[in-house]
DNA sequence: ATGCCTTCAACGTGAAGA
């Protein structure tokens, strides 16, 4: 089982370069975020012609998850729970019914959290601390779980071109890294740095300021893996040539091969 | 550097991103 995340950065404004990318790449299950679509505009045709299950939790103008999958979806769920008047799409998971394993996959767009201080990072820090209570209780479910997505956080220096440049930024902090370490003490595992100990890595290079062409990025989407899931990974990867590609998202996909 | 670029909503220009 191929799993990628991806985040689009609008939709529409992608579908040349998603349709481009799904129909070479076939990932078995694409997680995609910052759909920027209600799900009624959400083109779904568009991947059910190609075999794919569409499942979407969308708002308008920003924001949105959506699962696409070439195997069968049971029991999807929309939402991060724990706050009712939570009203951002960042949280969509369903179970992944693959050939040997069924899997749950979560598919997530954690908050930016700038400017620090302010209200959008306090967000950051509530929505990552009922993260942890929801992971808590995705392990007592014993199934494999992998939450994957734009995590927003740069787990540590190596994982930034410039990380002088970020010491202060919400993806960076130490409380950000903090909440994202307490996620991996649960029992997590971060499955590219499993697979790939080499610094230089990078998923996410700002439009602006040439960031792309002078390399200068940072690596902020993860896949973390139960233990029960980490025992069926495969391989990680990220695939950085989408991101020299015509009319690219700001992020590239991030891979994971399961024996599910 | 309150900058740089891109998207969305909406049709001019601000919010949001990271």
């Amino acid at each position: 089982m191929r799993i990628a995340t991806f985040n689009i950065n609008g939709v529409k404004a992608r579908i040349n370069a998603l349709t481009d990318w799904l129909d070479e790449a076939k990932p078995d299950v694409a997680l995609l975020q910052e759909i920027k679509s209600v799900d009624e505009g959400f083109p779904r045709e568009l991947f059910e012609d190609r075999g794919y299950t569409v499942e979407t939790h969308g708002q308008k103008g920003f924001n949105g998850v959506a699962i696409l999958s070439r195997l069968p979806l049971e029991d999807v769920r929309r939402g991060l729970p724990g706050d009712d008047s939570d009203e951002q799409a960042r949280w969509i998971e369903a179970t992944v019914i693959g050939d040997s394993e069924a899997v749950r996959v979560c598919g997530l767009y954690l908050p930016n959290g700038n400017p620090v201080p302010g209200p959008k990072y306090d967000y950051k820090l509530a929505w990552m601390a009922r993260m942890h209570i929801h992971a808590e209780m995705l392990l007592a479910s014993e199934m494999p779980v992998v939450m994957a997505g734009d995590y927003n956080i740069i787990p540590q220096d190596e994982d930034a071109a410039r990380p002088e440049a970020w010491r202060e930024d919400a993806l960076a902090r130490p409380e950000s890294r903090a909440a994202f370490r307490r996620l991996l003490n649960l029992g997590f595992t971060e499955a590219f740095r499993a697979c790939n100990q080499a610094p230089g890595m990078y998923s996410f290079w700002d439009y602006q300021a040439g960031a792309w062409n002078r390399n200068d990025g940072i690596r902020i989407d993860h896949h973390l893996l139960s233990a029960e899931a980490a025992d069926l990974l495969q391989d990680c990867w990220i695939e950085k040539e989408v991101r020299g590609r015509e009319k690219p998202s700001d992020h590239v996909p991030v891979w994971i091969e399961l024996a599910a």
